[in-house]
RNA sequence: GGGUCGGUGCCCGAGUGGCCAAAGGGAACGGACUGUAACUCCGCUGGCUUAGCCUUCGCAGGUUCAAAUCCUGCCCGGCCCA
């Protein structure tokens, strides 16, 4: 089978290298012929996010250039929790909830890799790891990894000089992880583990692990954090919402103008990133971007190409349909059948009919839509003149009269120019 | 272990008995501008049944008409000494 020899350079291109072992060695193994590539993704919630997202990606890049890639739900180290790029000590999940975040997990990992004809495997590392006995472990592993080795890594250092210390629990995940690529190597040739920077660590003592245990070769890759050009985490809306893969946590139309709103400077790499564009499509579309920011070209085609991936083409038409309805125009206008399809992207409250009938004050029915968190917060938005009722700035005085109903039934309640609610009368 | 300084709202930080829901800054939020942007400017930021009441200044008690502020104990952190 042949291999994209390509594959390193692009990468590299893409701005998705941070770190390698020898990077001649590894290029040289990646162009030679197929390579078994593993990702772990710890299950610490239901779904994944963008961060994650990154990582499989990258894994789907492998996998078209000819190798075999295998996503790891990490089972059994979600029971410990990594101490990397975490400032306090994580709570241990229970085996219902790792279950459960396990079930929301493992079909968005299946979604971007292609396991038709074993071209890919999916493992729990709970397979090798619950029945290990501790002494066994102790020998095995612990054994070939000094104390000084793992107190010199970052995640441990960072903790241990800072406030909150490090249990020994966490301490020992490097220990799981690197068990983890030893257990890979030896069982299924695999050669390479790709991760996040925040990874390094714990892949550079894997990589040691199994040169002393198995006398094997193998390597380790990471990308950069997906950061903001200020610095912080990506991976949170506008808002500081987390932006979830799973429809049932962030609705795909949220998906969608959570990368419409994403900054001039960070849709290149955006685009880079997290689409399977060409780096020539890709300067295209920039150079178009850059002719007319307004149109925010460079936006839209990220949000489609995201939005497409993580859910699918309808998604993003809907997401398309509804952002055009809400940044386009009046709301006045828009027929029933488009407000049945809002009603499934926009955070939407139905309330009971009879309320209309005792003329609902607007305050709480604001923070029962969510547009505010409690009276006060309704009243200031009121007050600031930011709350708008089917386009219509209102302020205090304002019922949901039938007037205030489109075909009888919806209102659209906007907080500020970006933020919108649907209430339904019901 | 001893000494010492400190722990205040989302964050930083002022406040050392009543005028304190607590200065100032950051951040967030709303408004103007704009590109569903950046920059800038303005407003605003505990809750409630709002002339008042309730919760909040590390935790638990106490003194006082009255405590973020004083006292006692405890927990946590910085620094110095051992």
């Amino acid at each position: 089978m042949s291999v994209d020899p390509g594959l390193l350079d692009d990468l590299v291109a893409r701005g998705l290298v941070q770190d390698t072992t020898d990077r001649g060695l590894l290029a040289e193994r990646l162009s030679s012929g197929p390579i078994t590539v593993y990702l772990g993704v710890d299950p610490t919630a239901d779904s994944l996010h963008v961060g994650n997202l990154v990582g499989l990606l990258t894994l789907r890049r492998f996998q078209m250039a000819g190798h075999r890639p295998i996503p790891l739900a990490g089972g059994a180290t979600g029971m410990i929790g990594d101490p990397s790029g975490k400032s306090v000590e994580r709570n241990l999940l229970d085996d219902d909830a790792l279950a459960h975040n396990l079930a929301g997990i493992v079909p968005q990992l299946k979604k971007f890799i292609d396991f038709d004809d074993g071209a890919a495997k999916l493992l729990d590392n709970r397979a090798w790891t619950v029945g290990v006995p501790f002494i066994a472990f102790l020998r095995d592993v612990g054994k070939h990894v000094t104390v000084n080795q793992m107190v010199a890594k970052e995640s441990v250092k960072s903790r241990m000089s800072g406030t909150e210390g490090l249990s020994y629990t966490e301490f020992s995940y490097m220990l799981l992880q690197a068990f983890d690529y030893w257990w890979l190597a030896e069982n299924e040739g695999c050669e390479l583990q790709i991760g996040g920077s925040d990874q390094w660590g714990n892949i550079s003592l894997g990589i040691d692990l199994v040169r002393r245990r198995a006398g094997k070769k193998v390597h380790g890759l990471t990308w950069p954090l997906l950061v903001k050009k200020d610095g912080t985490k990506y991976g949170k809306t506008a808002e500081g919402d987390t932006i979830w893969l799973s429809a049932e946590h962030m609705s795909t139309y949220r998906f969608y103008q959570s990368w419409i709103q994403a900054e001039d400077d960070e849709v290149r790499k955006l685009l880079c990133w997290l689409t399977f564009l060409s780096l020539e499509e890709i300067d295209d579309i920039m150079a178009e971007h850059l002719q007319a920011p307004h149109k925010r070209v460079g936006q839209r085609r990220l949000a489609a190409e995201v939005t497409t991936l993580v859910h699918d083409a309808e998604a993003t038409r809907t997401a398309e349909a509804a952002s055009a309805v809400i940044f386009g125009g009046s709301v006045a206008n828009l027929d029933e059948a488009t407000f049945e399809l809002l009603r499934e992207e926009l955070p939407t409250t139905v309330v009971p009919r009879s309320q209309l009938a005792v003329r609902q004050n607007l305050v709480p029915a604001l923070v029962a839509a969510g547009v505010a968190k409690s009276n006060g917060e309704a009243m200031r938005l009121l007050k600031q003149r930011g709350v708008s009722v089917n386009d219509q700035k209102v302020d205090e005085e304002f019922n949901f009269g039938s007037s205030a109903l489109l075909h009888e039934r919806y209102s659209v309640v906007r907080r500020g120019k970006k933020s919108i609610f649907l209430l339904v009368f019901e």
